[in-house]
DNA sequence: TAATTATTCGAAATGGTTTTCGAAATCACC
DNA sequence: GGTGATTTCGAAAACCATTTCGAATAATTA
């Protein structure tokens, strides 16, 4: 029932630790014939290096974490699949955290995972997250980081993102060349860059296309567990305070299918009286009616490309070179669906 | 940048290892003098024990494995959150890997946890999985497993999960209640357990009401990937099979949306001409149109109770306890929406 | 003062693997 | 047979924390 050992193979074949180390290894300096003898004994008494006796001596777990705001969410979900996917290929293993979009917690899982010596860290911020001691902390010990989607820019780390000021403008020129000419915004957290940066998409489209931008038409939304709500109650207000808004371009996809159905429950027919635009292309945007127009946002791709980012520089630091951050932007695209003309 | 260790600081107190060791874990025979003096530099120099050395001691890794088929899904994702919040509570981490259904994988995935020496695993079947020789390599090495909502009766493992054979009986007389006659199934892939007691309570509710059971009337999706094609698929089938079914019992909500969508595209009207209960209770299940009547299942406390078994029976192992198995079965609701009369 | 008890500490073993360095043994060649 | 080169192996240190057991000192009692 215990596991077998080094020692225990060298005893029954009378020979050193050492040796049937270097056998199992394939070290130069060990003959076939005892090469083979130790192969075999190991095999047949299965005998699996013990991983905390092999962390110990190589410094390094094979083990990386994982710090998202949250699990139950489509696109989050997808980011993971692609890293625990990509993970396992190159043989690391994968922590997971959710950090509740608490910055508390979030600070407190940087620190497990520290203490847990993983071989290197990969977050997605929480919105709160306003400072970066701890993201720094763990690049001050020299363990790589990556961040995802909801970055800081200030942390000089690597990145994975998308351009979300380009598919914000995009979203939001989508709307105005079907005919929309007041356009609102449901917007995320002050705080998110990619929240800032989809804001200022919308704004900059506006601009350019002479149509003027009135901040009441811009509300705020958290994007918590309430998203669906946040969209309800927002499409309410936004409704009560305008007649005249033809078009709403939503931070993400849950926010807007809320605001969907508190349109369909005023009668406001979409998209003939209001066009929506949403983000994240949720699964459920397809299968919706009618199904919501959105940016494709690739979440297992993100999280695949953040992986290797990861991988990369943890060989570099293992050769003692120096890591020089990377920010890599994947590609967008509109997908157009019938809440849109 | 390289941690602090208990000889460093033996070194600059000029005492020994074994007392800075026994002075921060507050052994009795040491000085309250050395033990503030040790606590004070420890703090100082932001001392944390290696865990790689603490594992190697106490041959445990406060670590546990989480094998799930899909990641990306509503039921699944909610299991993890409530895995790994209650394991975090407990001064646990999880490593997760996706088996992606795959037999093969789940194997070697095991196998994988098993060297990491995490100190238990959680899993849920691969659909394929027919084997299961692998799960019974982890209870004979005395770790312990639980299994959680596909599982195998067979393995003599501690096990939570719904009645599912209740529910479905639910969901199947409810469809009887609001008078459906003639009800087609669409059920899961052959092998999981709980695929097959759908199947049986769908068919004890249509005995018990006098309703013939009729096997043209069942049709089988995988509930992969491709969950809302076979909804689609399975749907132009029944339809094109016979004109007098009235309602359908589908074995989880993904594959029902498909199936909706198909009939929406024939014009067949839910829940007049053809009335649909899914299973799960998926978010999108409550905001698409017609809302889908379903069972709930509840991810967040399967994960934690799965979470708080495997924590007792960890810690009964390393009291050298017994661990008896234990089946915990949570109870469901039926939500009746729109999709039904 | 001698003997006993309580207090405080440290040497050393343990956990299992990896790797360096040097020793021993074998072989080749003149 | 002697020299040097090559092959094959093992002792031992290192990784770091934990814990047992015994030694030394200090305090108490007879």
């Amino acid at each position: 029932m215990e596991p077998v050992t080094l020692k225990q193979i060298a005893e029954e074949l009378n020979i050193s630790v050492a040796t049937v180390s270097k056998a199992l290894k394939d070290y130069p300096d060990v003959s076939k014939k005892t090469k083979a003898l130790v192969k075999e004994l190991a095999k047949t008494l299965n005998y699996k290096p013990n991983t905390f006796a092999v962390n110990l001596r190589t410094r390094e777990s094979k083990t990386i974490g994982l710090v998202i705001p949250v699990i139950v969410h489509h696109f989050f979900s997808n980011v993971i699949k692609g890293i625990v996917a990509q993970a396992e290929k190159k043989g690391y293993l994968v922590i997971i955290l959710q950090s509740n979009e608490s910055y508390e917690l979030e600070k407190k899982q940087i620190d497990l995972l520290l203490n847990q010596r993983v071989d290197g860290i990969m977050i997605s911020l929480a919105n709160g997250t306003a400072d970066f001691s701890h993201l720094k902390q763990v690049l001050e010990l020299g363990k790589p980081l990556v961040m995802f989607d909801k970055i800081a820019k200030i942390v000089p780390c690597s990145k994975v993102v998308i351009d979300d000021r380009k598919a914000a403008y995009l979203a939001t020129q989508h709307l105005i060349d079907t005919g929309c000419t007041r356009i609102a915004h449901f917007r995320g957290a002050l705080l998110p860059q990619n929240s800032i940066d989809r804001f200022l998409g919308y704004k900059k489209a506006l601009l350019d296309n002479d149509l003027p931008y009135d901040p009441s038409l811009v509300y705020i939304c958290e994007c918590d567990d309430r998203s669906f709500e946040e969209g309800l109650d927002n499409a309410k207000k936004l409704l009560n305070d305008h007649d005249d808004v033809d078009g709403i371009f939503i931070n993400t996809d849950l926010v807007a299918i809320g605001a969907m159905t508190e349109l369909a429950k005023q009668g406001v027919a979409v998209p003939n009286d209001m066009a929506v635009v949403g983000f994240s292309n949720w699964f459920m945007s397809s299968v919706i009616s009618p199904s919501l127009t959105t940016i494709n946002q690739p979440g297992v791709e993100m999280g695949k490309r953040a992986f290797k980012q990861l991988y990369k520089e943890i060989k570099a630091i293992k050769k003692n070179k120096p890591i020089n951050p990377k920010v890599i932007t994947l590609e967008t695209e509109l997908i157009k669906r019938e809440s849109t003309k």
